[in-house]
Order: structure tokens, then sequence, then C-alpha cells
DNA sequence: TTACTAAGACTTTTT
DNA sequence: GTCTTAGTAA
């Protein structure tokens, strides 16, 4: 076997972490160490030593994008077709393991799967239903409690009720899943928590896979989530070897469940006996690094590593201090466009900012200077309102009784059922306990007439596209529920129509596809013929290509990319920009209630996980990283007088040059020497920072200027709370009062005539 | 049933 | 500032 090729070009530290023996393992993964090539390598080394069989291995990651690379990977380091092994995310395995087991699992074997949006509106009936208000349960929220619950591994019965409020939240819990369950259809929670107790409650299935799984590899552990983590368990056995990759220092998912501590729990409870920390960067400059250390040094609760190189210094961090947003925008346009011309591909800068609102100036000063970009999130292809549609008449024609797809279209395009009829219709479903398209039959008049044409359209459609290919199917149902034509007439239709168009060569792709419907198919148990431990596996039975399409439409919502191809700008948010590298980043919007973001700063975790987010930020350069923050900026359609970030005070002074020209307070020369005075000056001690407060831009006018000599968006000194900016001013003389932005102290109400306010600059 | 207006929200997000 | 949603008038 090619050993060598292999493992060669694998540091000490990697090579000890692909050959470890098969024990549980944790690998501390800093930023940019080759994580993905360690997973990979030690999955190919464990199979091509003939330590495992490719079907004893299991490598689970979070995002299809980490899975489809690592399957590339594989397929590039192995002689064997990589396809049928079990690498995929969290949920696509347990759709596979479902999908295998659907009978022991009690779904029914063509169950669709709901995402986010279908399973807010899934939610919001049953709150209609319940008679609830929804002022008081809200259906966001609610929604995230039962995910919540279920992500903790706890049924209705199971939750704890402390207070009226959870008492009804469990309620709805508990009628959604009835709705669920009669609708035939999970949730992301769902296929988890299902995959989970099944294995749990299984003697037989939960020993035969525990026995068929030798290697359990995990990626990103830091953001495993409880259930995750149990899950895992579940699978491992006694003997089974986990090998744990993650990086604490880039868990940012906090918010949405992920349990950093999971790394430390895993440490003790699979009794690792070495912890290998990967902590050589093969992406990015010292300074750019000893930034990131300096930064997360910060941070208390760490399992302790540091990045090094040995590429060298490289460029400074280059800091920029914007008058307001427009300007920082505009000095971004102008430094892309100087990076371009000297050879950096537009695809290779990436311009990020900590929430979405922040892209909008950004977005409009590159098109006005006609520079292509490409945000990334957002709508994904296959969460488009057309494109929901169309699926929606897709499931209906695979499975009737599914309400929600039924209640999307069931007026649209506009057949004459208004609210009223919709409403009739589910009183009587809800009498009967039947599906809204069972129940058409029980109204009477020109709303029941309709509805029953409505169901009437459907059948027929299930019945012109008996036998028929997916591209078929999806064609005759374009046309026949009339949205082709619905979209021709509207005359902002023409993108829908392209979009609708996509859809079918989606599903082209999707059947021509190499390994077509992989996740979907109900595969045998496995391939050593343990299926009479699992009674109900369906042995090689395949699932319609109609379900199989619908399943990969939920599990993968598509691309969210705008125009590919074009070489463009890359605009996103901080935490998409995870696992991704770039040549130049610029951080924007460093500024305190932005990033560290207001909503963060209650609590000390919070904050904390700020400080990993604006780590994962700047690790993500390669060569050149430009931090930015800016005065004044609109937010919410309202000026904000913002502090800078307090990240911007714990980077290291010797790897930043700050850049802002200093023409706009000061006579242009002798600004320049003044500030770069300061700047080899002043190291972080002293007084805030006060040695690189820049002069105060002519931007905002003062006004006649009052006694107390201040004004909106000034700079100021207080004793107690540091350096804050004017919000507001009200009254005068003796009731002067100001409010001040003190960053990290908060707003605060001062009273001129007490309070000492020194204008600082 | 539709079309218009007003009100309120608004961190980060994958599956 | 902009998007979504709820309520009301035609």
């Amino acid at each position: 076997m090619a050993q060598g090729s292999l493992l060669r070009g694998l540091n000490p530290e990697q090579l000890a972490a692909v050959t470890l023996p098969a024990r549980p393992a944790l690998i501390l993964a800093g930023a940019g160490s080759g994580k993905t090539r360690v997973l990979t390598t030690r999955i190919a080394w464990l199979i091509s030593n003939g330590m495992v069989s490719p079907a004893g291995v299991m490598a689970v990651t979070f995002t299809n994008k980490a899975a489809k690379e690592m399957l590339t990977r594989l397929a590039a380091m192995l002689p064997l077709p990589v396809r049928g092994m079990w690498v995929g995310t969290f949920h696509g395995l347990c759709n596979r393991f479902l999908r295998a087991h659907w009978k022991l699992s009690g779904l029914p074997q063509g169950f669709q799967i709901l995402d986010s949006a279908d399973q807010l509106s899934a939610v919001k009936r049953v709150i209609k239903a319940m008679n609830l208000d929804e002022e008081r349960y809200v259906p966001k929220q609610v929604t995230w409690f039962i995910a919540g619950q279920k992500e903790d591994g706890l049924r209705p019965k199971d939750v704890e009720v402390r207070d009226e409020l959870t008492r009804v939240m469990v309620q709805v819990y508990q009628a959604y899943e009835e709705q669920c369950q009669r609708e035939g259809v999970v949730d992301f929670a769902e296929l988890m928590l299902r995959t989970y107790e099944l294995m749990r409650d299984n003697a037989a299935l939960r020993e035969h896979y525990q026995h068929r799984f030798r290697h359990i590899l995990v990626d990103e552990f830091q953001d495993t989530n409880k259930l995750q983590y149990a899950w895992l368990k579940m699978f491992a056995g006694p003997q089974a070897a986990i090998f744990a990759v993650g990086d604490d220092d880039q868990s940012i998912y906090a918010f949405r469940g992920a349990q950093v501590g999971n790394m430390a729990a895993f440490e003790r409870e699979f009794r690792v006996e070495q912890v290998i920390k990967l902590e050589r960067n093969y992406r990015s400059y010292g300074n750019i690094l000893d930034s990131a250390n300096e930064l997360i040094a910060h941070n208390r609760k760490r399992l302790g590593k540091n990045l090094r190189t040995e590429a060298g210094a490289g460029e400074p961090v280059r800091v920029y201090e914007a008058t307001s947003d427009f300007a920082e925008a505009q000095w971004f346009v102008e430094e892309a466009q100087q990076l371009h011309r000297d050879g950096t591909p537009r695809h290779e800068i990436a311009l990020l900012y900590r929430s979405n609102a922040q892209s909008r100036v950004l977005e409009s000063a590159l098109f006005n200077a006609g520079i292509p970009y490409k945000v990334y999130g957002g709508l994904r292809f296959f969460e488009r309102a057309e494109v929901k549609h169309a699926l929606a008449y897709l499931r209906l024609i695979e499975n009737a009784n599914d309400d929600t797809s039924f209640l999307r279209v069931v007026n649209f395009p506009t057949r004459g059922i208004g609210a009223r009829t919709v409403e009739q219709l589910q009183d009587a479903a809800r009498a009967s306990g039947r599906s809204l398209a069972q129940s058409a039959g029980a109204l009477s008049g020109k709303g029941g007439a309709n509805v029953q044409a409505f169901v009437n359209l459907i059948d027929a459609m299930r019945d012109a596209t008996r036998g028929l290919t997916l591209r078929e199917i999806i064609e005759h149902m374009l046309h026949a529920c009339g949205l082709v034509d619905f979209y021709k007439t509207d005359k902002e239709g023409k993108d829908r129509l392209e979009n609708l168009e996509e859809l079918v060569n989606a599903a082209e792709a999707f059947v021509t596809q190499e390994g077509f419907g992989r996740d979907a198919v109900a595969l045998p148990v496995d391939e050593q013929g343990a299926a009479q431990q699992a009674p109900d596996a369906e042995t090689g039975e395949i699932m319609s290509p109609l379900a199989a399409f619908l399943t990969h439409a939920s599990l993968e919502a598509g691309d969210n990319q705008a125009q590919a191809g074009q070489d463009a700008i890359q605009l996103m948010t901080v935490h998409s920009a995870k696992g991704l590298e770039f040549d130049a980043v610029f951080i924007t919007g460093l500024e305190e209630g932005l990033f560290p973001h207001e909503n963060s700063l209650a609590d000390h975790d919070g904050l904390e996980e700020e400080r990993r987010l604006m780590y994962v930020a700047i690790t993500r350069a390669r060569q050149r990283l430009y931090l930015s923050f800016s005065q004044t900026r609109l937010l919410h359609g309202q000026t904000r007088y913002n502090v800078k970030s307090r990240f911007l005070d714990e980077l290291p002074e010797r790897c930043l040059k700050w850049i802002t020209p200093r023409t706009q307070g000061f006579g242009s020369g002798f600004a320049r020497e003044y500030q770069q005075a300061w700047q080899r000056g002043s190291g972080l001690g002293g007084i805030v920072g006060a040695g690189r407060v820049q002069p105060r831009a002519a931007s905002i006018t003062p006004r006649a200027a009052p006694s107390h000599g201040l004004r909106m968006g000034q700079s100021v000194f207080h004793t107690k709370f540091g350096e804050g900016v004017i919000v507001t001013l009200e009254g005068s003389g003796e009731d002067a009062r100001a409010q001040v932005n003190f960053g990290r102290h908060g707003m605060k109400w001062l009273a001129l005539s007490v309070a000492k306010l020194t204008p600082v600059n």
C-alpha cells in the first residue's frame, strides 16, 4: 500500500494523531492546522492498514460542505468506492438510519423532513388550533423551545414544568408531536432524537451498530450539543475508538445549544490518555497569528493552545478608523480595489461583519463602484418562495396528507379558497382527526367545491405522473398546478420562472449524480448480513426518486451563493466565514455594541463567545488583515455613536499599523507626524488607549456651542467609566444632561453639573 | 379576496 | 432603513 505517500508531509503532531492506537482520542486542532487532512488521513490509514473495514468507520460533520470535502479527499486517498461509507452530517446519517429502520422507529416509509420554515408554520398551526394567544406564546419562541427540549433529549412528558408558560408550551410540544406523527413528517431535531431513542431502546440494534462501528470520527467536536454527544456515546459502545477533533477557541455556537464542555466531558468520560494539540498553523503570517493568540488569551475558559507559524511576521495588521459607516465602506472599496490591482483575485478578498444588517452600506458602496461581489447567507435555493411552492405540490403528490404543504399552496395560485374556507376545512379535519385533503368532502358551498377541485387537481397530478421520470414529474406539476402561468403573467415573475427551471435542473442533477439518493435509499442494515438483527430493514428497497429528491431538498437547502463563476469579493458574517480562508480579510464594524454585540454583553460567557468569534475572524486571513471601525453608524434608522471595540485594545500594538488619515481634524503634515509619534510611543497601557484616540472628524457639525462645550458624537473621558461617546445632549445650564455610551460600562445619563467629563482630542 | 397601511422588530445559523 | 406581519377598507 502507498503507506509512505499517505503519511508524507505530516508534521510530528499530525503524524501522531493520524497513527494513534484504536482508543478514544481528542485532538485540539487550532485554526489552519490541517484538521481535515488529519481526519481524512486517519481514516485512509486505518483502512489501508487493514485495521478496519470501510463499513466499520463512521465520520460525522456538521455541514454538508464539510462532509463532501471529506468524501472527496477520501476518494483521492483510497482505492475503493467511498460512497457506501458512513460519512456525513449528523442529520444525514440519522436520515440514513431512520430510512433503514423506519418501521421500528414508528415512521411511515416515505417520511419527509421539515426545514425550519416548515417547522415554524407547523407550530403556528398548532398554536392556532389550541386557541392560544400568539402574543403570549410567540410561535418562534415556542419552536425554539421545542427544538431546545429535543436537543436536551426531552419528550413532553420529561419536561420539568415550573411555571404556567412552560406548562402551555409543553402542551404545544405534545400537540405538535402528534401533528407531525399524523402527517408523517419529522423536523431536524427529531431526526437526531428518534435515532438516539431507537438505539437506546432496542438492544439488538444497538449491539449491532456498536459492534459495527469500530472507529467514529467527529469533526468540529466543540459544536456538539447535549443530544449529539449522547448520540455519539450511544453509537460508540464500549470498544469503539472515538476520534474527536475540535477547537474550543472556535466554539461560536453556544447560542444554539453547542456545549464546549463536551470536550472536557469527553476527555474525562472516555479516559483520553493524551490530548494531541495541533498548533502549527499553515495559513497565516506571524502578525496575524500573534494578534489572534493575544486576543484569545483574554478568555479564561480555555483548554489552552497557541498557534505558531514558520512563515515570518508578514504584513502588519492594518487598522482604520472611519468617521461614518458610509466612509468605512468607501475606504474598503478603495482598499479592495488597490489589492485587486496589486494582484489579489477578488474572491480572495473577504469582507466580514458581525451582523447581516451591516452588509447594506458595504453592498451599496460596492455596487456603486461597479465591483463584483457575492453575499453569503440569506435565502438559499430550496428556501425561495417559488421553489417551496413547487416542492409543496411535489410533496402533496407523494403524500396528500401533508397538511403543511396543503396549506401552503391550497390557494396559490389563487383559486377562490380564502381564509374563511380554510378555517372551516381545518375545523372539519380536527373534528374527524383526519388530514385536510381527507376532509375536503365535508365542506359545502362554493368554498367546498373549490377545495374539492384542488384535491382533485392533486389526485390528477398524481395519476398523470405515475411512472414518469423525476424530471417529467416536475415539469408536469409546474404546468398542471398553474405556477408557470401565474409567474408568466406576474411582472416580477421572470426570475422566479428561472428558479423553477433551475429546480428541474437540480432534480436532473440529483438523479444522474453518482451515488443517487445515497442517503435516501433504505440500505440493508449492513454489508455483512446483520439484517436478521434488524427485523424491519427492508433490504434493498428503494424509495421513489421523488421522495428521495424531496428529502435531499430539505436536508441540503442548496447553495446560497449569488452569481457563481464571476471573480467577486466575498461578503459574509463572521459566523459563516468559519472554516474558510482568504488572502485578505477585512473585519468591519469593530465597535462596542456591534462587535462584541450588545446582546452578548450581559454575561461573561457571552463576551467570551464574542471574543472567540473575533478569533475565528482573524484567523481566516492568510496574508493581510484589515480591521476597521466607525465613529457613527446608521443602525435601525438611527445614528449611533459607537466606541471602538475592546477587542482592538486586546491586540498587540506591535502587530498593528494605524492607517487612518489624520487630515480630517488637523493640518495634514502635522497630523501625520503627530499620529506616528503616538503610535511609536504608546503601548496598550495608560489612559484607555488615549494614545490612539483619533481626532474626531468634522463630520458632525458642532452646533452653537453651549456653555459646557460638548457636542453629540464627541468623545469624552470620565474618571470612573473611562472613554465614552456622547449620544444625546439635553437641557442647558444647571439642567444639562448627557447620555454617554461608555461601551463596556454601558449607556449612562449624566448630569453635566455633577459629572466631570473631559473632552478627548 | 385583495390591496393597502400601520406597527414592530432587528445577533449570530446548520441541518 | 427595511422587512414581515396584522388589521382594515374597498
